[in-house]
DNA sequence: TCGGGGTGTTACCCCGGGTAACATGCGGCG
DNA sequence: CGCCGCATGTTACCCGGGGTAACACCCCGA
């Protein structure tokens, strides 16, 4: 480290450091996934450890400062989606594609954003990331406001805010580790399973009701 | 550790050398959580790390046998819930229940079965756990052998058994964490979801379609 | 000219996973 | 009886990763 020249990037004043820091991150992320060292990243930058620390406090203010770097795209995208004046139908299969478009054009920022990354001392075990739990709060207010549910709307709504979210998340990342099918099918299987199709469905000859 | 006289427990022959060392690691993970030390589960056994490497190999070695241990149980009830003879709704109300009931009865072992765990070198970081994986494809058995879903059989089958594995992963999830209503609402709530009870809905006054 | 803030370094601590090497108790067998 | 082998156990160590202390430098503005 010590013996390099110092930089390959020529000291761009413009960008202020903090900037610069979370770009040789995001690099070292995209290349070794989300467990990437702190020394892997600080050497990336061509510094050393104290100043990443300097900046970030500890290695979870650096991964999520990354990390709401890139929510922001996918998480303003699926809320546009979820406005969208389409048929309701259209509406969800519009959100359920531009989710998995998002995560199919950047997986290691995919991986980042749905990694629990915990180390939660006792207790508090989340299942769905940062990331993603915000995204279930924006399903759970556009069901809050779009729907009539009753009485109960209020649990319903945020039961299944979680419930799709936490759905879309494992088909999600199932899809992309083994893409069984295009995306467009997918965005059918998915909408499909919330429209009721295996409930409605005939039941095979031998089997049960 | 090594001035105490040697062990709690007298030394029960008949029990595997193997099984102590798990029902401690059991003990120790009850009490802290999935993130326990190895130090900390040899000193629960009252002896020292190198004998857990002997035993296990490795740590994820251990926490995969005590996993199984565990698994067993609950999947097979699973199991046994998706083959009960009853109306499907019915049906799909008792499997959901039966898992709820299961993780609400041991919550440690429950984050023990969902923690990813990861650690995985570049690329596949896998949302379900493998007890989960073993759960989805429960599902995806029972899908495929009960109900009628034309020449997209296959791929829906597979697609709704991770989807509803992960669904009900982050809504039971939440509801441990948070308990905002009874088990029973909260199976009719995700049972409702799965009936389309959303896409049916009625729309908001003010909403689109 | 002096001070202070941002940038940088070396060297260290602690902890947790994992291992090497050595000790001990005991059952079986020549 | 004596010896072997094996499981059980130990101490002491390595390594790598998060995190910090202490010191050095450069530059700019008062």
């Amino acid at each position: 480290m010590s013996t390099e020249p110092r930089r390959q990037q020529p000291p761009n004043a413009a960008e202020p450091r903090r900037e610069q820091l979370l770009n040789a991150a995001d690099r070292v992320v995209q290349r070794e996934g989300p467990g990437a060292s702190m020394n892997a990243i600080a050497a990336e930058a061509g510094i050393t450890k104290p100043i990443l620390y300097r900046h970030f406090g500890d290695r979870t203010g650096l991964i999520r400062a990354l990390t709401e770097r890139h929510t922001s795209g996918l998480l303003a995208a699926v809320r546009a989606a979820l406005n969208e004046p389409l048929e309701r139908r259209d509406r969800v299969e519009h959100v359920l594609d531009v989710y998995l478009a998002g995560i199919e054009s950047r997986p290691q920022v995919y991986r980042l954003l749905t990694h629990p990354e915990s180390g939660d001392p006792a207790g508090a075990g989340q299942a769905l990331a940062p990331a993603l739990r915000q995204i279930a709060e924006e399903i759970t207010k556009a069901v809050r406001e779009q729907v009539d549910l009753g009485p109960d709307a209020p649990l319903l709504a945020e039961t299944w805010g979680r419930s799709i979210t936490g759905m879309v998340l494992a088909a999600g990342d199932w899809w992309l580790d083994q893409r069984p099918c295009p995306r467009a099918r997918m965005v059918q299987a998915l909408a499909d399973l919330l429209w009721g199709r295996l409930a409605a469905a005939a039941p095979l000859p031998g089997a049960p009701a």
